[in-house]
DNA sequence: GTACCTTTGTGAAGCTATGCACAAAGTGCG
DNA sequence: CGCACTTTGTGCATAGCTTCACAAAGGTAC
């Protein structure tokens, strides 16, 4: 290893890790003890010059000639994303997303431990879900400082998200997943990762209109925004 | 316009589009007629420049000296993403999943609208969600071609993931977005997008240990791996 | 019409990520 | 032991993305 561990895996790498650990439990659950980069870029669906390349930055844990050990690298996988502690989560509105999100069974996964649901309708505190007890968002400060709460799950309409998250990063916080359809203003410091489904959508059917275009030969023209804007 | 209009926007372009979309949006609602790049730059939480070389991909829409028309923008980043024509998407698994998909405002935004609900669960089957009845898996095939769907969402379990690819893509669909938690296989020409709860948490905790090992200087070491194993 | 101001659109430079291709390192057989 | 085979780890070239910085273009005031 030459610039391996100096501390600086590249957010491209970083961003694959966990779907070479969900490749590698698969393999390990089908008791393969070692796996090539070829036969393990093939399950995870990458190039495998590209998986060699992003394992270095984790330091060298291959045998030419063989491959990897598979338990071996779940584990180095695992600490160096963080899974080998347990982080308290604590998702906040509890709609009809956050209680899919609370039942995600991969969510719950290994190292995350939902520790906390709040919601700001009463008359859905108190409920229980995956055996914890809605708290009314009145209580997130303490809450979440007495369960040691490090990551918070943003599932509230768009429109409640930015306050939810000032509060929280007040308490200390400085990792959030939002789930609000909005873009959330945030210190310096503090991580936000953003999942948009609709925005997902629009992508799609930007290439399904691609492919439209292409097989009649008809790129909608740029035409009739006057129409477009009577209605 | 030099390279502009010559068919071929960059990827990353395409999946910033959305985000500026709903960014004019929301300047729009506020009765906004024109606005700078950079104020909506601020408000997509994006540096300027990246914007303007973004929406030059597009054509030439600005005034200098003035700035971009909303509602024109609005309109044309639209049609751009496919979103002046209607597209008709189904939800493959009602689970708690499925039912926050569908109940999801911004997923039935503009241009897209929930034309077939499916599950394998019989006592789900006929259950109405937002106007629609649930559809037994059987007739998967025949109710996509009835109703025109173009656009499939998975939200299976893992296991019947990619049986339901293999399936809807026999039945002509080319678009997929796929919760499910696995690699789906596919051939040439058919999009696949994955949205996956449990990467990007993984992904907060990567970053959120490396900011606790800087502040108390401890990465943790390599050493353990017997220990972690025997457990 | 002219001078000044604002803001776009883009050339060019720098940075990051990807993929090829191969030397180095290990296995295993005769 | 030596030779043939496998597979890793990485130097290098290429492709793609981001950011800077500025000329060109339009608006406004007088």
């Amino acid at each position: 290893m030459s610039q391996a561990r100096e501390r600086g895996i590249p957010d491209a790498t970083v961003a694959r890790l966990p779907l070479y650990l969900r490749a590698l439990n698969g393999l390990a659950e089908r008791g393969t003890a070692t796996v090539s980069s070829e036969d393990l870029a093939v399950a995870a669906g990458v190039n495998s010059a590209k998986l060699r390349k992003d394992l270095s930055h984790l330091g060298s844990y291959g045998t030419r000639g063989v491959g990897y050990d598979v338990q071996y690298l779940i584990y180095q996988i695992s600490r160096e994303l963080g899974l080998t502690q347990d982080w308290a989560v604590a998702i906040v509105g509890v709609g009809n997303l956050g209680r899919a999100l609370a039942n995600y069974g991969g969510f719950v996964s290994r190292g995350f431990r939902v520790a906390a649901l709040f919601d700001a309708d009463r008359s859905v505190v108190g409920e229980r879900l995956v055996g914890m007890a809605v708290d009314h968002i009145d209580a997130l400060e303490s809450v979440i400082e007495d369960r040691g709460v490090s990551i918070v799950v943003i599932a509230t309409p768009g429109a409640a998200a930015q306050q939810v998250a000032d509060r929280v990063i007040a308490a200390g916080i400085t990792s959030i997943l939002n789930f609000a359809p909005v873009v959330l203003t945030v210190p310096d410091g503090v991580d936000v990762r953003k999942v948009d489904l609709s925005t997902e959508l629009q992508i799609l059917a930007f290439h399904e209109q691609r492919k439209a275009d292409r097989d009649t030969g008809s790129p909608m023209m740029a035409g009739d925004w006057a129409e477009v804007m009577d209605a």
